[in-house]
RNA sequence: GGGCGAUUAGCUCAGUCGGUUAGAGCGCUUCUCUGAUAAGGAAGAGGUCCCAGGUUCGAGUCCUGGAUCGCCCA
C-alpha cells in the first residue's frame, strides 16, 4: 500500500522546497490558470508602478513586490479576475546621467558629439540591460505577474498614448509655454522637476556666504534722503550684479536709523537691533509703502536700471517681503528667483539674465564674464567691500538645493519651459482624492492632501534627449500644433516614422496651417513622471488601440509603492487621470516605508549596509522574507532589516506550521489514514470532528474565528493583523490542539486526523496569498484536488462556539496555574498526583468541569475536586469594574469604590451568578449593582502555597503513596525505553522485544504496570531478566535500571 | 523654517471607546517536558510607556508645549 501522503522531511531546505514548487507551478502553468479560471468574473484592477530596469532590484523592491502580490492573489482566490501586468519605465535623465558617465561626458555638448541617434541607441540597450536579473528575481519571491506581457514606456504605441494625453490637455488649454524661474542645474544642463529636487541628496546643508549691502538712495524721495541707505541681504551674492530692484512690504513698518559710522540706513523696525546693533538710533518711523519709488544705486554698475523698464532700481512693494531674517528690504533679481520674477511680471521689469547656460557670467559682467556665478561670491564680496558698499558678511548655514545626480549647487533661473496648468484643475484632484482609500489614513489629507493644496503648475519639459518627445511642432509665425498619434504626424507631414524617439522625430517637419511656413517640432523631451503617470491607458497603447481593454480595467483597485512616491508616482496617476478623465485612476493605495538596517540608518551601498535579496532568499527563502515583510509591523513604519529577523520568522512560524503539517503526515502515513474527500467534498459544511471531541470543535471553532478575521483584515488591506491571527492560530493548532490530541493520533483516531487536516489544508489556503510556496506545498500533499492552492477559492468562515471558546480559555488558564504550583511543590510532571484542588467561581468552575479530562491529563492527576471560596484555601475579593460604573457615576467613582469595599464578599458570588443585584448606597442613594458591575477575584490566605489568577486559583494534594510512586516510576521507565527505541534507530511504529533489568522496586513497579508500558512503547515482550552487563543504564527516581530493545520479529 | 509620522522591557513589536496590576515574542538565568518540533511548559530578572504641563473621578491612550529620530517639502 502507498503512504497517502509524501514524506515530509524536518530538516527541509525551504529555498529547495520553494524552487521545486516554482517548477511545479510551471509545468501546471498555475498562474495562468488562476486568472483564466476567473474569466467572467468581476475584475479587481492592479496597477504595476512601473521600475526601471537599468539597475538590479534591491531588498526593498522586494518589500514593494510581495505587497503588490499579496492583495492580487487573496482577491483571485476570493473570485475575482485580476490581470496583473508588468511594466518597465524606461526613459529618464538617471540613464542618461549613467551612460554619460559610463562614455566620460563631461557636457551636453559631448552627447550633441556624440551623436543622439547613437546616444539614444545605447539608451535604449542600457535601460532594460537588468531586465533577465529582474525577472529572475520576481519570479523567485513569487511575485505573479505578467512580464511576458510587459509594458515599456519606450514602445511608439505608448509614446503615442503619451502624446495622445498631451494633445488633451492642450486643446483643454492646460498646456502653456513660460518663461519662468525654475530650479536648474548648469552641468546637466537641465531644469528639475520637483519630484527631482526631493531626491535623496537633493538639499544639502551648505555654508554660502551671507551678506548685507548699502544701495545708497540717489534722490530723496518720501522719508529717505538722498544718500541714506537701503540695506539689502542675500545669500546668493551672484545675483546682486544683476540686481533690478529692492522690494519692501507695504505695511510693514520700516526705520531711518543712524548705524555704525554714522550713516543712516532704512531698514524694518523689527530688524534694526538685528542688523545694526542696540547702538543704533533711530530717527523716523514710517510704513513700507511710504518708500515705493525710491530710487537706489545697484551694487553693481553692469546692467543699467533702464534696461530693466522705468522701474529699474526702485523700491517695490511686495506681499512676500517679511521681517524674519535679512534686513525687510529683499534684493530683487528678476530671473533668479522665483517671487522675484513674479514681482517683476507685476511690476513691468524684464527678466535681464546675464548668466549663460552653463552657468557662467556672459560678456556684459565685464571681468566676471566666463566665470562660474558660484566661485564669483568672493569676489564679488571683495568688490564691495572695496567700494564701502558692504555693511557684513557672514557665513550662512542653510539647507541649499543640489542637483540629486551630479550633486551641483542648483540655480534659480528663469528659462522657458513647458508647463501643465495642474493648479487650475486643484479643486478636481482634491475631489478625485476624496474617493482614494489610503493605507495608511493619514496620508490622505496630510501628506498628499497638503501637496495637492499647495499644487502648483506641473513643469513638464526637459532639454534632454532619452525620453518622450514633447509632440509640439511651431512655426516661426508663433502657431502651435500639437500631434497625438504617429498615424497624426504622418498625415500632416507624410513622414512615417517607425522609433517616435528623438533625433528622428527632430527632423520631421510639418506644414503651417496659417503662414504656409513650416513647423518644427520643439526641442524638449518630458519629465518621465509624465510617462509613467500615464500608464493606465498607455500601457494598452489606448485609445489609439486596445481602447475598451483600458476602459474595463480603469481605474485600478489597488496600487502599491514606497511612501517616498507621494509626490512621484502617486501624484502624477492622480494628476494625469484627473486631466484626462477627472477621477482617480486608482481607488486603493498601499504605502510602504524605507527599509533600514538594524541599526535605524537607511540602507545604502556606500554605508555598506545593504542586505542582497538573493543572500536572503539563498539562505531562508522567499516565503520567510515575505512572512517577515507582512507581519512583522505595519508596513508604512519602515523595517528595521536584518538577517537574523527574517531567520527569526522562519523558525518562529514556518517551523512551526512545517513541524505540526510534518505531525500529520507521519502518522496519517502509519495509520494509513486517506484523506476523507468525499466527506470535505461538501466544503465547511462537513464537520470532521468527533461532536464528543471538544477539542476538535474548539480548534475548529478557533480556524472559523481565524478565518473571520483574516478575510476581514485583508479586505482592508491589512496584511499585519490577518498575518498574525494565522500565526496565532498555528501556534494554539500546534501547542494545544496536536499536544492535547497526541494520544488519538498515535491511536489512529479519524476525527482527530479529520480535524487536523482541514486545519492544515483551511491554513495552507489562508495563508496561500502570503506564503505561496509553503502553502501551496502543504495543500498539493494533503489535499491536492487543484492543481494548486492558488486554483482553490479563499476559505469562507464557519460557524463559531463561543462558549467553548471561553471554557477552553479558563481551562488553559487552570492548567498553566496547576503546572506552576507543580513547580512550586517540586513535583515532576511524570508524577502522578491524587488531585488537583480548584478554587473556581460559577461560570468558570463549570468550564473547567466540562473540560474536565483535558485538565487532569495535562496536569497529572488522578481527579479534580472544586472548593468554593469561602474554604480554608482564600477568599473572594471584589473590585469596581470601572469600565461600566465610571461613565454611570462620573465624580462619585471614589465614593462608589468604597462601597464595594465594604460589601461582605463571601456572599457576592451566588447571589450575582443567580442573576440578582447587589445594591450599595453611594452618597445616600442605593444603586443596584449587576454582575457585569463588579470584578472577582480570589484572594489566597496567608500560609497556603498555591497559584491564583484572578477568580480562581489552583492547589495541589502533594501527597504520593506508593501506588502513585510506583505510577510515576511506569511513566519514567516508558520515557527510558522511548528514549532506547530512537537511539536504536527505530521507526515509530516498529514493535520491540523489551528486557529490564536493576532495581527490584523499580522492576515491581514496571511489572505492575506492564500492560500500560507494553502500550505506550509498543512492546511485544517485555521481561525482566536482563544481565546486569547488558542495556542502558538510566536511573529511575535515582534508582538504577538497565533497559534494551530490540526490534521484534513479529509483526 | 513648514507638513506628516514615530518614540512602550536589552532587542523586535502589540496595546480596542480613556477604566485603575501595561503585554507578547526573542535574548538571559533556573527548572521542566519530549512517541512531531530547529520546539513546548513553568518560574525569575528586565518599564521614568521620550520630557513637562493640562483635561478627567481615572491618561501609555485625549489636549498644549518641548526633545529626539525618520520621511516629505522649502
Amino acid at each position: 500500500m502507498a503512504a497517502p501522503h509524501r514524506p515530509v522531511d524536518p530538516r527541509v531546505s525551504f529555498p529547495e522546497l520553494e524552487e521545486r514548487v516554482l517548477e511545479r507551478w510551471r509545468e501546471r502553468d498555475v498562474f495562468r490558470r488562476s486568472i483564466e479560471r476567473r474569466a467572467g468574473a468581476p475584475r479587481w484592477g492592479f496597477y504595476e508602478g512601473p521600475p526601471t530596469a537599468n539597475g538590479p532590484p534591491g531588498t526593498h523592491h522586494v518589500l514593494s513586490r510581495v505587497f503588490k502580490d499579496v492583495f492580487p492573489r487573496y482577491r483571485t482566490m476570493t473570485g475575482h479576475q485580476v490581470q496583473r501586468k508588468g511594466g518597465w519605465d524606461c526613459h529618464g535623465l538617471p540613464v542618461e546621467l549613467a551612460l554619460e558617465a559610463e562614455l566620460g561626458f563631461e557636457s551636453k555638448d559631448d552627447i550633441e558629439r556624440y551623436g543622439i541617434a547613437e546616444f539614444n541607441a545605447r539608451c535604449r540597450e542600457k535601460v532594460l540591460s537588468h531586465v533577465a536579473e529582474w525577472n529572475r528575481l520576481t519570479e523567485r519571491i513569487g511575485f505573479w505577474v505578467d512580464l511576458d506581457d510587459a509594458y515599456r514606456t519606450l514602445d511608439p504605441s505608448y509614446v503615442e498614448s503619451v502624446w495622445w494625453a498631451l494633445k488633451t490637455i492642450h486643446e483643454r488649454g492646460l498646456l502653456y509655454e513660460k518663461l519662468k524661474v525654475v530650479p536648474y542645474c548648469p552641468r546637466d544642463q537641465v531644469t528639475l522637476s520637483s519630484h527631482e529636487l526631493g531626491q535623496p541628496g537633493a538639499y544639502r546643508d551648505v555654508v554660502d556666504p551671507s551678506v548685507y549691502v548699502r544701495l545708497p538712495v540717489t534722490e530723496a524721495r518720501g522719508p529717505a534722503r538722498e544718500g541714506d541707505e537701503l540695506l539689502v541681504w542675500t545669500t546668493t551674492p551672484w545675483t546682486l550684479v544683476s540686481n533690478a530692484a529692492v522690494a519692501v512690504h507695504p505695511q510693514l513698518t520700516y526705520v531711518r536709523a543712524r548705524g555704525f559710522e554714522d550713516r543712516v540706513a532704512i531698514v524694518a523696525e523689527e530688524l534694526v537691533e538685528h542688523v545694526l546693533g542696540a547702538a543704533a538710533e533711530v530717527l523716523e518711523r514710517f510704513p513700507g509703502s511710504a518708500l515705493v519709488g525710491t530710487r537706489y544705486e545697484p551694487p553693481f554698475d553692469y546692467i543699467p536700471g533702464d534696461e530693466y523698464g522705468p522701474k529699474g532700481h526702485t523700491v517695490l512693494p511686495a506681499q512676500f517681503v517679511t521681517a524674519q531674517e535679512g534686513t525687510g528690504l529683499v534684493h530683487t533679481a528678476i530671473a533668479f528667483g522665483e517671487d522675484d520674477f513674479r514681482l517683476g511680471e507685476q511690476e513691468g521689469l524684464s527678466a535681464v539674465n546675464p548668466v549663460r547656460l552653463d552657468g557662467t557670467y556672459d560678456e556684459r559682467i565685464g571681468a566676471y564674464a566666463g566665470r562660474w556665478v558660484k566661485d564669483a561670491d568672493a569676489d564679488l564680496i571683495e568688490d564691495l567691500r572695496s567700494r564701502g558698499r558692504l555693511l557684513r558678511a557672514e557665513p550662512y548655514s542653510h539647507s541649499y538645493p543640489h542637483c540629486w545626480r551630479c550633486g551641483t549647487p542648483l540655480l534659480y533661473y528663469a528659462k522657458p519651459s513647458w508647463y501643465i496648468a495642474t493648479s487650475q484643475i486643484r479643486d478636481r484632484l482634491l475631489a478625485a482624492n476624496e474617493t482614494v482609500n489610503w493605507y495608511p489614513e493619514h496620508v490622505k489629507h496630510g501628506r498628499f492632501g497638503n501637496w495637492l493644496e499647495g499644487n502648483v503648475d506641473w513643469a513638464l519639459s526637459r532639454e534632454r534627449y532619452w525620453g518622450t518627445p514633447l509632440p509640439v511642432w511651431r512655426c516661426a509665425c508663433g502657431r502651435i500644433h500639437v500631434i497625438g498619434s504617429l498615424a497624426e504626424l504622418e498625415r500632416l507631414s507624410g513622414v512615417a516614422l517607425e522609433d517616435p524617439h528623438r533625433p528622428f522625430v527632430d527632423e520631421v517637419s510639418l506644414p503651417c496651417e496659417g503662414c504656409g511656413g513650416s513647423m518644427r517640432r520643439v526641442p524638449e523631451v518630458i519629465d518621465v513622471w509624465f510617462d509613467s503617470g500615464s500608464m493606465p491607458f498607455a500601457e494598452w497603447g489606448a485609445p489609439h488601440i486596445n481602447r475598451e481593454r483600458f476602459e474595463e480595467r480603469f481605474p485600478a483597485d489597488f496600487i502599491c509603492e514606497a511612501l517616498d512616491q507621494t509626490r512621484g508616482w502617486f501624484y502624477s496617476m492622480l494628476a494625469v487621470s484627473t486631466l484626462l478623465f477627472d477621477r482617480s485612476s486608482y481607488r486603493n493605495v498601499v504605502c510602504l516605508g524605507l527599509i533600514l538596517d538594524e541599526e535605524g540608518r537607511k540602507m545604502s551601498k556606500s554605508l555598506g549596509n545593504t542586505i542582497e535579496p538573493w543572500e536572503v532568499l539563498d539562505r531562508y527563502g522567499a516565503d520567510a522574507l515575505r512572512w517577515y515583510f507582512f507581519t512583522s509591523k505595519q508596513p508604512w513604519d519602515g523595517y528595521r532589516f536584518s538577517m537574523e529577523a527574517v531567520g527569526e520568522s522562519l523558525r518562529q512560524f514556518l517551523l512551526q506550521l512545517w513541524n505540526t503539517y510534518g505531525f500529520y503526515v507521519l502518522y496519517a502515513n502509519v495509520n494509513g489514514i486517506e484523506p476523507d474527500t468525499a466527506a470535505d467534498g461538501g466544503g465547511a459544511t462537513a464537520v470532521p470532528g468527533d461532536p464528543a471531541a471538544a477539542l476538535d470543535r474548539w480548534i475548529l471553532s478557533r480556524l472559523a474565528a481565524t478565518t473571520a478575521t483574516v478575510r476581514e483584515r485583508l479586505d482592508d488591506f491589512d496584511v499585519t493583523v490577518s498575518g498574525r491571527a494565522i500565526q496565532a492560530f498555528v501556534d494554539e493548532l500546534s501547542n494545544w490542539y496536536v499536544r492535547r490530541s497526541r494520544r488519538r493520533f498515535w491511536d489512529g483516531d479519524r476525527s482527530a486526523f479529520a480535524t487536523l487536516r482541514t486545519c492544515l489544508v483551511t491554513v495552507s489556503e489562508l495563508l496561500a496569498p502570503f506564503c505561496p510556496f509553503i502553502a501551496d506545498e502543504i495543500y498539493d500533499n494533503l489535499d491536492g484536488r487543484e492543481p494548486s492552492v492558488h486554483l482553490c477559492d479563499f476559505p469562507a468562515a464557519g460557524e463559531r462556539d463561543l462558549e467553548l471558546e471561553a471554557a477552553m480559555e479558563v481551562a488553559r488558564e487552570t492548567v498553566r496555574l496547576g503546572l506552576a504550583a507543580r513547580a512550586q511543590a517540586k513535583i515532576r510532571i511524570r508524577q502522578p498526583l491524587r488531585a488537583a484542588v480548584i478554587v473556581a467561581t460559577g461560570h468558570e468552575r463549570s468550564a473547567i468541569r466540562r473540560l474536565a479530562d483535558l485538565v487532569s491529563e495535562e496536569l497529572n492527576v488522578h481527579e479534580l475536586r472544586f472548593v468554593s471560596a469561602a474554604d480554608e484555601l482564600g477568599e473572594i475579593e471584589v473590585k469596581p469594574n470601572y469600565r461600566t460604573l465610571g461613565p454611570r457615576f462620573g465624580k462619585q467613582m471614589p465614593l462608589v469604590a468604597a462601597a464595594i469595599a465594604g460589601l461582605d464578599p463571601a456572599k457576592l458570588p451566588g447571589a450575582l451568578r443567580d442573576g440578582r443585584t447587589v445594591s450599595v448606597s453611594v452618597a445616600g442613594t442605593d444603586h443596584c449593582l449587576a454582575a457585569d458591575d463588579l470584578l472577582v477575584a480570589f484572594r489566597p490566605m496567608a500560609g497556603y502555597q498555591l497559584e491564583h489568577e484572578g477568580s480562581h486559583a489552583v492547589a495541589l494534594e502533594v501527597e504520593i503513596d506508593d501506588a502513585l510512586r510506583a505510577e510515576g516510576w511506569a511513566r519514567e521507565i516508558v520515557r527510558a525505553v522511548q528514549n532506547a527505541r530512537q537511539n536504536a534507530g527505530l521507526e515509530v511504529s516498529d514493535r520491540i522485544e523489551l528486557r529490564l533489568g536493576g532495581d527490584g522496586e523499580v522492576l515491581a513497579a514496571a511489572g505492575a504496570h506492564e500492560s500500560y508500558i507494553a502500550g505506550e512503547t509498543l512492546a511485544v515482550l517485555i521481561a525482566g531478566d536482563l544481565a546486569p552487563e547488558d542495556g542502558e543504564a538510566v536511573e529511575i527516581d535515582g534508582r538504577p535500571l538497565r533497559v534494551a530493545v530490540r526490534r521484534s520479529p513479529a509483526a
